[in-house]
RNA sequence: CGGGGUGUGGCCUAGUUGGUAAGGCGCGUGCUUUGGGAGCACGAGAUCGUGGGUUCGAGUCCCGCCACCCCGACCA
C-alpha cells in the first residue's frame, strides 16, 4: 500500500475515478500535457502500448485485404463541404488554416477531422470500372477535432488513429465490410486488450455524420461507465454521390460505389487503463504490456549480487531456448534503488509478473513470482518457470478478460421502467438493458433528463416484445442504456 | 461556453497585519545500504502561471488574461 504522503501515491479509484485516471497516466509516465491546449504528449511507455495494439490491428487490416496509404493533413474547404450532413456534423469541431506564407489563403484548408471527404475526391479517377472495385485502403494518421473538454487519451484535440476507407460495387459487399471492420475491433479489444465489448448499432442520433448507419463496440470501464471503443460506418453512396465517383458495372450501367469507413484511436490506451487498473495503478494485459516480467534482484554483499546475477542469466538463457520464451519481454531492474521502491514502480506501470530473486532463492534454485492483478506470491523453481512463463502469461491474459467479463455481467441489469433505470443508475451505475420504441424523441428525453444515453442496439439483444420505458410504445428489443465517456 | 476548484524549484506543500521565498520528496556526488517506497553528509535547482494596477515595498491586495482539474452542453 502506498504510504500516506508518499510523493508518487495516487488517488484512490473509489474516491475519485477521474483523479485516479490522471494520476496513473501522468505518474505512470504514459503521457503528459503539452503547451497546446487539449493536446497531449505520448511518452515512451504510453506509446509502446499504442504501438502494440496498432501492430495487432494493422496485421488484421492487412490480412483482410486492405492496403496502407496516405492522404494529406489538409482538406480544402470546398471538399469538406460537399457532403451536407458531413459538414454539418463536423463544422463545429474543425480547425482551419486561413493564412500561410504570410498571406491569407484563397481557399481555407481544414486540418482533417477525418478523411472521408478528401479520399472520396481523390479516388474518383481511380474508379472507372467494376474491375477497379473493391478498393480497400487504410490510413494510420493524426486528426484534429476542436473539443470543448479534453481528457488524456480519451478525448484530445489531436489524436492518433487508423481510418479504413473502402469502396464496393454492391451494397451487400459494403455491409459485409462494415462487419469486417467491427470484427477487427472486437478481436483487438477482447483478445489483445482483454476488454470485453458489446457489439451493436448506433441509434440514428449517434451515428457518424454522413453515414447510413454506424456499428460500434462499447466497453465498460471500472467506474461502470461506457466507452465507445471503435466504430464502423456504412457510408452508402453518400460520399460517392457528393464526390461524383462512378463506375461502369457489368451491366454497362454507370453507378455510384458504396463506401465504408472505420476507425480505432489512441482512446483505446485510455480504455485499457480504465478497464483493468486498480488503486496501485495500471494492470496491463500481457499482450500489450511493454514489459511482461520484471526481475528484481535482491542482495546485500557483492558475492550475493554475483550469485543473483548468475541465476538471472541462467534463467534468461533457459527462457531464450524456445521461440515462445525468447519473445517474452523481460526487464531486469538493476537500478540502485530499494526492492520496495521497484515493486511500487512496476506495479504502477502494470507489469503482469514480478520475479524477485534473492540469496535465499538462489540457494533454493527458485524465484518469487508475484502476479500484479492480485499480488499473489508463489515460489517457483527458475528452470520450471522458464519453461512455463509463456503459458502463464497466456493464462494471465485469459484471467484478465474473464475478470472484466464478470465485472461487466455483474453490473449489467435488465429494467422495464424509466424509474428503475433512473434509480438503478443513481444507486450503482452500470449498464441497463431496457425496451425502447426506436423514437429519437424518447432517446433525447432520457438524455436531457438524466445524462444517460443509448450506447447501442446490441446485436445479441433478442427479439422481445415490450413497452418503451419513456412512451409505453411498442418495443421490439432491449437496447443498452449507460452513462458514457 | 456556463458553474465550481487549483496554479509557489521536476513533484507535494508552507508562507502571519504586505518587508524581498521555506520544508519534504525527487535530482547530483560520496559513503553506508537492499526480501514492500533505505540512511547520513555535501550540493544543484524558483524571474512565486501571466500581464497590468495599488504601494517606499506584492507570493500576499485589486483587475484582466492563460493553463489544468471537476460538473454540464459537443464528441473517437
Amino acid at each position: 500500500m502506498p504510504k500516506e504522503g508518499f510523493v508518487n501515491s495516487i488517488t484512490r479509484q473509489s474516491e475519485d475515478f477521474p483523479g485516479w485516471y490522471n494520476d496513473v497516466v501522468l505518474k505512470g509516465e504514459l503521457a503528459d500535457y503539452s503547451p497546446v491546449r487539449g493536446c497531449m504528449i505520448i511518452r515512451p511507455y504510453g506509446y509502446a502500448i499504442w504501438e502494440s495494439m496498432q501492430r495487432e490491428l494493422d496485421a488484421y487490416i492487412k490480412a483482410t485485404g486492405h492496403d496502407n496509404v496516405y492522404f494529406p493533413l489538409f482538406v480544402p474547404k470546398s471538399l469538406l463541404e460537399k457532403e451536407a450532413e458531413h459538414v454539418e456534423g463536423f463544422n463545429p469541431q474543425v480547425a482551419w488554416v486561413t493564412h500561410a506564407g504570410g498571406k491569407p489563403l484563397d481557399e481555407w484548408l481544414a486540418i482533417r477531422p477525418t478523411s472521408e471527404a478528401i479520399i472520396a475526391d481523390s479516388v474518383k479517377d481511380w474508379i472507372q470500372s467494376y474491375r477497379d472495385l473493391p478498393l480497400k485502403m487504410n490510413i494510420w494518421n493524426n486528426v484534429v477535432r476542436w473539443e470543448l473538454r479534453t481528457r488524456l487519451f480519451l478525448r484530445t484535440t489531436e489524436f492518433l488513429w487508423q481510418e479504413a476507407h473502402t469502396f464496393h460495387a454492391t451494397k451487400q459487399e459494403a455491409e459485409e465490410e462494415v462487419a469486417t471492420g467491427l470484427e477487427g475491433y472486437r478481436q483487438v479489444s477482447e483478445e489483445w486488450l482483454a476488454i470485453p465489448v458489446i457489439e451493436g448499432r448506433k441509434t440514428d442520433s449517434e451515428k457518424f455524420p454522413g453515414a447510413d448507419f454506424t456499428w460500434c463496440i462499447e466497453a465498460m470501464m471500472r467506474d461502470k461507465k461506457a466507452l465507445q471503443a471503435g466504430t464502423s460506418h456504412m457510408l452508402g453512396q453518400n460520399f460517392a454521390r457528393a464526390a461524383d465517383i462512378e463506375f461502369l458495372d457489368t451491366d454497362n450501367v454507370r453507378k455510384h460505389p458504396f463506401g465504408t469507413s472505420w476507425g480505432f484511436s489512441t482512446r483505446m490506451v485510455g480504455a485499457t487503463i480504465m478497464a483493468h487498473g486498480d488503486d496501485s495503478g495500471l494492470v496491463l494485459p500481457p499482450n500489450v504490456a511493454p514489459v511482461q516480467v520484471v526481475i528484481v534482484p535482491i542482495f546485500r554483499k557483492d558475492e550475493e549480487k554475483a550469485a543473483v546475477a548468475e541465476a538471472i542469466d541462467k534463467f534468461q538463457a533457459a527462457l531464450a531456448e524456445t521461440p515462445e520464451g525468447k519473445a517474452v519481454r523481460v526487464k531486469v531492474d538493476w537500478r540502485d534503488d530499494s526492492p520496495g521502491f521497484k515493486y511500487n514502480h512496476w506495479e504502477l506501470r502494470g507489469v503482469p509478473f514480478r520475479l524477485e530473486i534473492g540469496p535465499r532463492d538462489v540457494a533454493a534454485g527458485q524465484g518469487m513470482l508475484v502476479k500484479r492483478v492480485d499480488r499473489s506470491k508463489e515460489p517457483v523453481p527458475l528452470m520450471q518457470l522458464a519453461a512455463e512463463l509463456p503459458a502463464r502469461l497466456r493464462t494471465y491474459q485469459a484471467e484478465l478478460l474473464q475478470r472484466a467479463r464478470d465485472f461487466q455481467a455483474e453490473n449489467t441489469h435488465k429494467v422495464d421502467t424509466y424509474q428503475e433505470l433512473k434509480d438503478g443508475m443513481e444507486a450503482e451505475g452500470g449498464f441497463y438493458m431496457a425496451p425502447w420504441c426506436g423514437d429519437a424523441k424518447c432517446e433525447k428525453q432520457v438524455n436531457e433528463e438524466t445524462g444517460i444515453t443509448i450506447r447501442c442496439i446490441p446485436f445479441d439483444s433478442p427479439a422481445e416484445a415490450g413497452k418503451c420505458i419513456v412512451c409505453d410504445g411498442p418495443s421490439e428489443r432491449r437496447v443498452l442504456f449507460a452513462r458514457a465517456y
